[in-house]
DNA sequence: CAATATTGAATGATTATTCAATACAAAACT
DNA sequence: AGTTTTGTATTGAATAATCATTCAATATTG
């Protein structure tokens, strides 16, 4: 194909060039998925998507599976790279720090309808294939169990004696799990600001005397 | 099929007999989509667990599609009586009211791992197909108003001034979904007490001094 | 004997997957 | 420098499977 031969020829190491073809694919497949679904999500419409033949799509991955779980797989990673990125930065007040957390859960690039319709779309289809779940699960427990650990050191500091830190960092998160899917069905009222509020709202309740929560 | 011979001889009423099958087929959909996925889910399961012939399945509902629409629509009205009959109860005190409607939002007639894969399988559908969403949505808002009411009617009782009614009946709602995905992800740690308590905590927080949610 | 309900096999469309054929780039050789 | 060889990347058409839908034939009922 000619522009992909353009894509190839401003490369020469082989590598890149594989890597390039596999990104683009699995760009693709998001974009698909996003605009379609995932029961209209054909190897067809990927391939064409990504400017590479079908068969080729198909070789690539080994199978049209394979390419969905890589596909997830990425999403997932950039998700939990934008948050481990927080919980890594030195120096930064526990408040602040969780004021960045909600900051970056309902950012653009996190928050967006694509790439919500694409979390629900493999979120459905994980009672039956456990690759799926193992994929978001572990990591999940991760920013689940960091989570709580930053409300620890808030409580140590500021008193609070509603909530257990498990009890909040589970609430948020499922808070946080709703409201993607409100942002997906109601895009007008769920904007991006409104739901980080709200999740400000909640946390202005639970520690009443926090001025950075107002 | 004999099996659908024997079912017609229990009956002479000719509309409770169409009725049969059609609530027949609405219920071998759902629980074919909660063990199957909606991905999997052809009509050829769905007859076969519905015990008519593929043929018929389609005859009687015009299309797949309108099969899916239809079971999707059975499962709204089923939660939305249930939590209207909550609203319609008489002298029922509104913190009350509010822990029934708790109790029915974890209720495992509600709040199972087979339903909510099927919820979670038709939401994933929804940016591509308005008619899932039209089902879902009107009886939602109304849903949300009734709780700010509600919620309203206790504010008018006990003093609260952290948040608005429409922002408890915001986050209380978008808690919910996110605590039924995590039982379908993790029904060992979310068991519907778990979720229930956690709901009852988080209101705890917003009404500290409301003994019913100690 | 109608009239209606139901069947089940046939149809046509769609799809993932395969694979022989081809394009391509780099290496080897003249 | 130009030509051939070699190994890899990519194509695209063929295959086989699956599925929704149709409909003529059959069963059932009144």
């Amino acid at each position: 194909m000619s522009a992909n031969a353009n894509q190839k020829s401003t490369s020469n190491d082989k590598n890149s060039e594989i890597s390039i073809n596999h990104q683009k694919l699995i760009d693709a497949t998001i974009e698909t998925i996003a605009k379609r679904g995932l029961a209209d999500t054909t190897i067809s419409h990927v391939a064409k998507k990504a400017e590479v033949s079908q068969g080729y799509a198909n070789f690539r991955f080994k199978s049209k599976e394979n390419l969905l779980l890589s596909s997830l797989q990425f999403l997932s990673d950039e998700y939990n790279k934008s948050w481990q990125k927080i919980f890594e930065e030195e120096n930064l007040d526990p408040i602040d720090r969780l004021l960045r957390i909600f900051e970056n859960d309902f950012s653009k690039n996190i928050a967006n309808r694509n790439k919500i319709s694409v979390w629900i779309a493999f979120y459905s289809e994980v009672k039956f294939r456990p690759s799926y779940l193992s994929v978001c699960q572990e990591q999940d427990e991760i920013y689940l169990n960091q989570t709580k650990k930053l409300i620890d050191e808030i409580n140590r500091v500021t008193s609070q004696t509603s909530l257990t830190s498990t009890e909040i960092s589970e609430t948020y998160h499922s808070m946080v799990d709703g409201l993607w899917q409100r942002i997906l069905f109601d895009p007008k009222v769920y904007t991006n600001e409104f739901c980080e509020s709200l999740i400000i709202k909640y946390f202005r309740c639970i520690y009443p005397d926090e001025i950075r929560f107002q």
